[in-house]
DNA sequence: CCCTGATTCGC
DNA sequence: GCGAATCAGG
């Protein structure tokens, strides 16, 4: 049976009053104690006490404390480590029962200090002369900021010295690209246009094609709609 | 063995 | 999103 807004509803208070999963299962009916839990946490509903979330117990009830206990002082606080431990607990819970906690600690090394502190990799721009912007959040000035006296205009590396960039078009000289955009030598043609056109005489003759008759021409390919999977 | 909730993972 | 299977403590 499918969740209805009422289900839901009476899952929610149910859940919130404090039935345990079984017992809302068997009112709502048509519905496991398993589709009700999982329901329970899809819809966000607070976690109540589980056996299994809280491991803390051996610190709290000292009484009768176990070897089991002190073996393990508080492995299952560490994020790090402790879904590993977990892992290999599992695949040892299967062939011995309660022995392999020491195992356990030895396949799990003692965490060696971890990074405390993370690295937090902050993106700063950077202004003209080399230092280094604020970021929006930030408080304090990262860097002391110590702009040179004044500005020198970068020089352009060898390579694209002699290219003839976007900013060195006029209607004079040749627009034809060379190589693709984006690409570090991306450069246009820069030879003196063919007067009328705004490419040199070689990339007219490239650009503008005499039209071929219509039955000689070859059919425009169609290209396929790319469906829209969602 | 029962109970419990949490988590995983194929559907 | 759903829930059976599974895990794991009481």
């Amino acid at each position: 049976m499918a969740w209805t807004e009422e289900r839901i509803e009476q899952l929610k208070k149910l859940w919130e009053a404090g039935d345990t999963a079984s017992q809302i299962a068997e009112k709502l009916g048509d519905v496991s104690r398993n589709a009700v839990i999982g329901k329970a946490h899809r819809l966000g509903l607070q976690a109540r006490p589980s056996p299994v979330k809280n491991s803390d117990h051996a610190e709290a009830a000292d009484h009768g404390h176990k070897e089991k206990e002190e073996a393990t002082p508080s492995v299952s606080k560490n994020p790090t480590v402790a879904p590993v431990v977990n892992e290999a607990r599992k695949e040892l819970h299967k062939k011995e029962t309660v022995k392999s906690v020491k195992a356990v600690e030895a396949v799990a090394p003692p965490a060696v200090a971890e990074k405390k502190t993370e690295p937090a990799p902050v993106i700063r721009s950077i202004g003209p002369g080399g230092f280094q912007r604020q970021v929006p959040g930030e408080q304090t000035a990262p860097i002391p900021p110590a702009p040179p006296r004044r500005l020198v205009p970068a020089k352009p590396s060898p390579e694209i010295a002699d290219k003839t960039s976007l900013l060195d078009l006029t209607d004079r000289i040749c627009r034809w690209p060379m190589g693709h955009p984006g690409e570090p030598d991306f450069h246009f043609c820069g030879k003196p246009v063919n007067p009328g056109f705004p490419y040199c005489l070689e990339h007219c003759s490239v650009a503008y094609q005499a039209q071929l008759p219509r039955r000689d021409r070859r059919p425009t390919p169609t290209i396929p709609f790319p469906r829209n999977r969602s």
